[in-house]
DNA sequence: TTTAACTCGGACTATTGGAATCCGAGTTAA
DNA sequence: TTAACTCGGATTCCAATAGTCCGAGTTAAA
């Protein structure tokens, strides 16, 4: 329904909860927090760390954390990770297809780029230019003009209640645990 | 494998052989000089139609024509008759969904456009102005200048023979009507 | 005037890639 | 030592693309 799927946006928001302070969270309580697939969640973040934008902390307490400044992590690098970089247009090279060319296709035909993917180039060029341009930081602190100076840190005690919380369920017998 | 699906480029390469000179063709022949999909071209062409990008010529003899001078035909016109004028990015506000927002979500969440989102339009922007600008007749212009000048002689003379080939067939017995 | 072939046009089917799921390996805190 | 939590990849379901097929209408020719 879009050029570029849902994960992208799935990605930069959680993305954007990491770039405050150097913080961590799961994948899980970071899908917990937008109401979103966590299975999903996490398989997103598996790409992500492959492509070196986030670290991984293991084990009980772990997650993930951003692996360089939110400065320097730019809305294409988000995207090439998760949409794998694919081109705006994939040329065949139609033009070399002429049934008139029964003999092999002549010099000018296959010489430099094709016409019609040159103008792909250039729009691609353009859109990439400006994805590029854009990092986490820019857009975080755009975001953090409109919340409340109050909202990183109900976000960060959010995150602890659910661990403590967590913790205190497993105490009891767990129902939610339970497959029906 | 990438943004744009293959139908964009086929579109392209077909309407650039009806920019010169207010020719027309069928889409079965024009599918024949490129060496793709008959059946698929002209599942293009019915969009292209609907688009009012080309015009029907119904019967023996027939095919389609540019609905306009080629001039006023842009690449993005014909991106957006074949892949439905999809956004490069659809917003499905999640910023509105922060587990926080128990009790409806506060004005300064919903307020205006989506961080990312903006960045995403930008970017869309930057690329459908590079699309928008450059018409079929500019392509047709460039190709036409790396291309023989007896190119385009050639061209016409190939959909003739094609056509009196055909005729001439129907003569004989067909085995190529034959289902295997 | 009749015919027959060619054209468009939309309805139909298969396959590829995306969205989401599930389970196993490893680690950490208790 | 244990038990729960974390990542990470293999697997499944679904939608959209690539491609096919057949019917309605028109035109040129016989």
């Amino acid at each position: 329904m879009a050029l570029y799927s849902a994960s992208v946006e799935y990605g930069l928001h959680c993305l954007l909860y990491l770039a405050d302070g150097g913080s961590h969270a799961s994948s899980q309580d970071l899908a917990a927090l937008q109401g979103v697939s966590p299975s999903y969640v996490a398989k997103l973040f598996a790409s992500l760390g492959r492509a070196g934008l986030v670290e991984a902390l293991e084990g009980v307490g772990g997650g993930y954390r951003l692996a360089r400044a939110a400065r320097d992590i730019s809305v294409l690098d988000v995207v090439a990770a998760l949409e794998g970089d694919k081109p705006l247009f994939q040329c065949k090279n139609i033009r070399t297809q002429c049934a008139l060319f029964e003999r092999g296709t002549p010099r000018w035909a296959s010489q430099g780029v094709c016409g019609i993917h040159a103008v792909m180039l250039e729009a691609e060029r353009g859109m990439r230019e400006v994805l590029a341009s854009h990092s986490l930081a820019d857009i975080a602190t755009r975001l953090a003009r409109k919340a409340p100076k109050t909202f990183p840190v109900q976000i960060a005690a959010w995150l602890t209640a659910r661990k403590a919380g967590r913790a205190r369920q497993s105490d009891r017998s767990r129902p939610s645990g339970v497959k029906q």
